[in-house]
DNA sequence: AATTTTTGTTAAAGTACCTAAACACGGAGC
DNA sequence: GCTCCGTGTTTAGGTACTTTAACAAAAATT
């Protein structure tokens, strides 16, 4: 029952998330181009994520409303500190990940990015210190480094993650959810 | 450039993602249902998921549309076998992701399933496979796996992430995204 | 067999996003 | 002063979800 992940209470956490992707980009577009150009307008953010002014508009409006995004005296948008944060926040998720996928797990900097874009914003704090605690710890010991990176370069793309019998995770032991198993043996040493 | 994370034409990927948060959650509960009582009906499938009824219906609509979801002769659901590899891959990736969350990095078990299960439908086959390959490395050497878990017993939560100065991503090189600064030195060293 | 319950579908409305198009406004150039 | 362009907002329509409520049909109970 711990590992259940269809129990009906906790997926909708997704929808309930306070930060949407879409807003998410929102900030960090104001952020880009504040530090880029030193100020930034609807029509900056709207051309840096390619949506339509009037997208832009709306959801620049929301972004006020939840106090996250304000104007200067001359109506150019900045970010209040509660926006900062959450901007920096998402950010740094992304480098995180984005630099686990790649440095340590030995992924394509195109598809790490990809995937890292996706779940930058829903990543907790507390998450994304630990990984970068962690990631600090394997990197900068030389020799751990280099066993790691020698491992993850054998990575063998043929391991059948999806294969029930083959799964590394549930391998004979109990039910796999490979195979429509519930509860791998594994679980119950934790 | 190639860390840009605002750049208008990745950020929509979320969108697309061919599988939604919500979608994967009908098909795991299809699947799990049948695992459980041996069928599936439109009324368990939205019990399951503490959703209405009507909700169920018209997702469902949309799973068989898509070729996901059939019914058997007595008009019970079944997956296919597009969707039963679907479902499959998100089980795993949220498996993949708590485990890695729990026994790896050390996180409260409860925060580990609320990331994962945010995160399990958007990160690739790819990615899942190389967490659960490095993972095995990391916790099948005892002597690895106890300097590992030593480690991250000593995580240090005031670490501050956001602090711009104290990044230990960006620290002291170049510049910082948690100080608006866009590229930081130890990227130029990939 | 008649009634009640369960199951499934559909309709109307709400949220959160998008687009395209119409419109308002201010400043620059003629 | 007038025109035109850049900027911003609003409106109407579309997608993908949700809800409640009305309804139809099948299944179970009496």
């Amino acid at each position: 029952m711990s590992i259940e992940t269809n129990d009906g209470s906790r997926w909708r956490e997704f929808d309930l998330n306070p930060l949407s992707h879409s807003m998410a980009h929102y900030l960090m577009a104001i952020d880009s181009l504040r530090a880029d150009l030193g100020y930034a307008r609807g029509t900056d953010v709207a051309e840096t994520l390619a949506v339509s002014r009037g997208a832009a508009s709306m959801a620049l409006t929301q972004l006020k409303k939840r106090g996250w995004v304000a104007e200067d005296p001359n109506r150019f948008l900045l970010l209040t500190e509660e926006g900062k944060r959450i901007a920096n926040h998402v950010e740094h998720n992304f480098l995180i990940l984005s630099k686990f996928f790649v440095r340590v797990l030995g992924i394509d900097s195109d598809e790490a990015m990809r995937d890292a874009c996706k779940m930058e914003h829903l990543m907790s704090v507390d998450t994304g210190k630990r990984i970068l605690w962690f990631m600090r710890y394997l990197l900068h010991d030389e020799e751990l480094a280099r066993q790691v990176q020698d491992r993850m370069a054998d990575f063998e793309p043929s391991c059948d993650l999806l294969g029930g019998a083959e799964c590394p995770i549930c391998k004979g032991e109990g039910r796999c959810l490979a195979t429509g198993e519930l509860r791998p043996a594994h679980q119950s040493g934790e």
